[in-house]
DNA sequence: ATTTAATGTGGCATCGTTACCACAGTGCGG
DNA sequence: CCGCACTGTGGTAACGATGCCACATTAAAT
């Protein structure tokens, strides 16, 4: 398969191919592209006639069974591949999907994707991807693409209202993912945050703690709004006062999440639980508190919304909510192909992903409790049933 | 922009529309799409004919810039998005480039994937991603698919021949990213997996460990094959004993990997340092290490080729081979770009991406060796210049 | 004044596929 | 024996965009 010959692929940074092709000066265009059989290509070689042939590949209309044979024989032989560009054009309807999301590096969108990417494909759809990178231009050119190709549906992790609307207002079925902009109906599938920040808040509230810093970086969207509000609502009904000063605010990016973190500690040090909002923001306050030399979780402890790879690496592992971010997209392409086959039409569908918790070793009693610290290290484990 | 009242988004898992559409029994097809307005409608709208908006649109040829002003305000009005499905089969050749990847959960897919797009979006293409999860038959019915939307390059990180060859033979371009094909004449990224390999080893003996063990996955593909051959050139030059006890082969997953370090360690006591060929294997080596009790890197050193993200988040941090993922994909999306231009007609051409070490906690001396431990914890840094 | 060039415009065929329709056989019941 | 249902086939017209070509108008050159 590969080469076992280093030599060989080694042996320069730029092969030259060795064939008789004539060498074509630099910026003239590319040799024309070969001609591909067509369906009269492959009626010719069937000996029948495109409509036959068509239906034959279809299975719509009647076609004789030994001429269904022949044709399906002749296809192969001559390698047709029908035209899906013609065929959207003609049927009006593709088999593309639009998926514009905010930023592939980011594992948890990488894991949307993929999950999306896997239902589509194997209820025979495929996908466009678009990553926007949160600017809300990217987003809208995005739609515009898809509109362009006549996609026959589009999920997005919505960054602005324009894209969603425009896709909306030009008929495509939008499935919203993760969050959802206000006041424009289309299905969706969100996380039940509120209840995710709600049960890991009251884990900790659990392990004794009452001052509890929450690390958000927005609370726009539903997802920082309902994180929030989860947060407060374990509190409240703990019976527990509510600081506004550790409600801390801070950009997306790590680095400013540390910077904040680092700037928290040193102005609450009675601070004794930090609680990052999003896998970004913890990314920054865990490399707050590693370089700022705090002991996890015997000085302090730490949770996050949203778990990815690192936090199971780390030790002490992250307690963390998850997001069964993979169910979460294959969901989403479930409700475009539910809306595509029409079974949902004539109303939208929002479903909401329960999330669970996972325990490691970053939460523990507070420093001083009298509580002796049990901690589960090693091997996370699932506080909840799977969603 | 979002909704923050969490009451509304929270009142039920299922809203159903308002609006006064009437309830469809499901089953039945979805309401007609809504006519899209052609470029017909928009000659009509400008007062004028359609070749003549083609022209104004396009560019190409004569238009009276009173015209063409009135076409595109007339365009704006009406919202035309043109077809791109007609327009590629008009012109035989798209602006659509398939991605064929192996597995956009793994950070080094994602990373890949994020850079290609980034790259190509810029330069006016969109993309078809379809993940394989490693299979072949998912690769080749990706190839399928491009070939059915007339993509006019794919950019693919092969598991087989057939997939490449397929789209080859069809006279699609072709950029072969990470490993290449044997055989097969295309444009191709690599990365310098032998000099990576070799100075990262060298690094290691440098700190005096003469048994490293190297598990690996693979040795059919340059990847597997390079990052063997530059782990022995390096033992070679330094006159060090080949052990082939101590190139453990391993299946691919982390699981397996943390089984075969296991393994390992119980037989070879005497191992003082781990070469993990992927940052799959790493994640399972490291958590061999870890659950093992070993104490890193004073028992024993590891490193790591490809650097993805939680090696800089666990303490120590994972010394690594850099490979410039992003850098690899954005370069694999230039050739694409290049080929089409015809600019690089003639000739094929493979980059080679020259990979840095990173070097981070999780390497030091030998245990018993009597020169003292230089760590260079915390902070990475980077000894080599960017490729 | 007449040719020639430059600027502009619209008609038309075409890309490849499919659905609709007309039509041709066959078998069967009345 | 005729009509009718059923099976099966091929012709044809679209889907929407575009580039070629013919043609019209004006400006410039002889």
């Amino acid at each position: 398969m590969g080469s076992r010959n280093r030599d060989i692929q080694w042996s320069a940074m730029v092969r030259r191919r060795e064939d008789g092709a004539e060498h074509r000066p630099s910026g003239t265009p590319p040799p024309k592209p070969r001609r591909r059989p067509t369906i009269q290509d492959l009626a010719r070689a069937a000996a029948t006639s495109p409509s036959t042939a068509s239906r034959a590949l279809s299975g719509n209309g009647y076609v004789a069974a030994d001429v269904r044979v022949r044709v399906l024989e002749a296809a192969e032989r001559i390698g047709y591949v029908p035209d899906i560009n013609a065929r959207t054009l003609r049927n009006r309807t593709s088999r593309a999907v639009g998926v514009l999301i905010s930023d592939l590096r980011n594992p948890f969108y990488a894991t949307l994707a993929a999950g999306i990417e896997q239902r589509l494909r194997s209820a025979g759809y495929h996908v466009i991807v678009v990553n926007n990178d949160g600017e809300e231009e990217a987003e809208v050119e995005g739609a515009r693409t898809f509109l362009a190709v006549r996609v026959s549906a589009a999920i997005v992790t919505p960054v602005s209202e324009r894209a969603v609307r425009m896709l909306m207002d030009d008929g495509v079925p939008v499935v919203q993912a993760d969050r959802m902009v206000d006041g424009l109906t289309s299905d969706g599938v969100l996380v039940d945050n509120v209840q995710g920040a709600r049960r890991i808040t009251e884990h900790l509230i659990g392990l004794g703690h009452t001052r509890i810093a929450l690390l958000i970086d927005e609370t726009d969207w539903t997802t920082g709004a309902g994180r929030l509000d989860g947060y407060r609502a374990a509190l409240r009904a703990a019976g527990l006062p509510m600081d506004p000063a550790l409600v801390v605010p801070t950009r997306f990016q790590p680095e400013a999440a540390r910077e904040a973190v680092t700037a928290l500690l040193a102005r609450r040090p009675d601070v004794t639980e930090l609680f990052a909002a999003t896998n970004m923001l913890a990314e920054g306050a865990f490399q707050a508190l590693q370089r700022g030399g705090r002991r996890v979780p015997e000085e302090i402890s730490l949770v996050a919304f949203d778990d990815v790879p690192w936090m199971s690496m780390v030790s002490p592992g992250v307690t963390t909510v998850d997001q069964h971010t993979d169910d979460l997209g294959r969901t989403c392409a479930q409700l475009v192909v539910d809306r595509i086959a029409g079974s949902s039409a004539g109303h939208t569908t929002v479903k909401y992903i329960e999330p669970s918790i996972i325990i490691r070793g970053s939460t523990g009693p507070p420093r001083g409790s009298t509580v002796p610290a049990a901690r589960p290290e090693p091997g996370p484990l699932t506080t909840s049933p799977p969603s």
